[in-house]
DNA sequence: TCACAGTGTAAACACGTGTTCACCCGGAGG
DNA sequence: CCTCCGGGTGAACACGTGTTTACACTGTGA
């Protein structure tokens, strides 16, 4: 019990700094550039963290860690899965999980698929019952859905960040604020509206595959 | 005129396998691995592209030559973005190309600026058709609802790719025609339907900034 | 006081990278 | 014949990387 606050201390100061360096330069951001950020020397990056996979799967469990604490106290207004992240958007404090989470969608990381799987998740539920109260159609793939409305907000980001013509570790709140405002308009008018006057393609497409044509259908909705 | 073909043959060979390790390996692929991969040495390539990221801005080029190439052909039956991906990716001749794509979208590379660009653009054109036609309902901002559309097959890749477990270098082409064909179901679910089972949610929006409430609306779309 | 464990550092190591340099080979031109 | 020149190579260079090693400082316990 000597002084363990303070040797926890400069490691969590080390996990911030890596969490905001991988953030604003991807995961290939170097240990010594970390280090220095924490103000510290990469020896003791090592010493704390044993390798860089090592601190990477910190910084991951880190993450998820504070975004699911925050998650399940922002609960009750969120309802299209986006919102969550456009509140978090708009909170300078929350950019380095914001660049963090955006950095681990487009690297493939743990990050990003366990958020990604358990916001669904929450989805699904949101939705069921959104469904049974009449707000919502319902859906002949329920998870497939989701999944659908998962895109529109991912893809927008996605797009939104090519245009910028920026890397990603120099965007701010405000882009983020913005990005998600204005997806919000074309997002609503499709939920309301739909896209089709008329409803013949569905028709022909749900008879070219009558339901489940006998092949794999909807069990295997992922993976 | 001695004999330009054989030298020019070595050089598209190098271009091939650049545009295939950049693919399979992300951009971080190295110079020795795309010389291995075209049966020169490292130095060989240094001579014909100058450095790396001559040989990354050449790649850029060719990929978005072939796909324009392709696409101008293959034009009459597009329609909602993604059935061009869906054509594509059933070919397993168009895989290198795929992956370069999904790479340069990932990393934000040109190839995805422009290809995006170009493709909405088209887009706008069909919808526009398909507005004046009858048979699409028409927006209330009809580029963002094109960005909105693109959306869907961007974020459904993204997610599909961060399911499978998997570096994006080893899927096949058989994961990407799955993947679509999945897409295509609740797509056309929400374009024909909606979501929403009434339109209090859109009005209410509407209603909170009616049309644009004297800020930046819809001029600045984009960027 | 001494020994010790914890915390951190500077220097070195081993390796992979993009790039350059000196050189070779083969065929066209004098 | 020799010369030259484009296409190509292997070895080296300079550098940045993750990691390891030997060493200092600091405060606590006996």
């Amino acid at each position: 019990m000597r002084s363990p606050q303070i040797a926890s201390d400069t490691r969590t100061r080390i996990l911030e700094a890596a969490v905001d360096r991988f953030g604003r330069d991807g995961f290939g951001a170097s240990l010594r550039a970390i280090a220095a950020d924490a103000g510290v020397s990469a020896a003791a990056v090592m010493k704390h963290f044993g390798s860089k996979e090592s601190l990477h799967r910190e910084c991951d469990a880190h993450v998820l860690a504070v975004i699911s604490a925050y998650k399940t106290e922002a609960m009750k207004s969120a309802d299209l899965g986006a919102t969550l992240m456009t509140q978090m958007a708009r909170m300078e404090e929350f950019q380095p999980l914001i660049r963090y989470t955006m950095r681990s969608f487009l690297a493939g990381g743990d990050v990003a698929r366990n958020l990604l799987e358990d916001m669904r998740s929450r989805a699904l539920t949101w939705m069921a019952e959104g469904v049974k109260a009449g707000h919502l159609k319902p859906s002949r793939n329920e998870e497939l859905r989701v999944k659908l409305t998962f895109s529109i907000s991912i893809g927008w980001m996605v797009q939104s960040v090519l245009a910028a013509e920026k890397d990603l570790g120099e965007l701010d709140a405000d882009f983020w604020a913005r990005t998600f405002d204005e997806m919000l308009m074309p997002a609503l008018e499709l939920y309301a509206e739909g896209l089709f006057a008329d409803r013949t393609l569905l028709e022909h497409y749900m008879l070219y595959r009558s339901d489940p044509p006998g092949e794999s259908g909807a069990e295997e909705t992922s993976a």
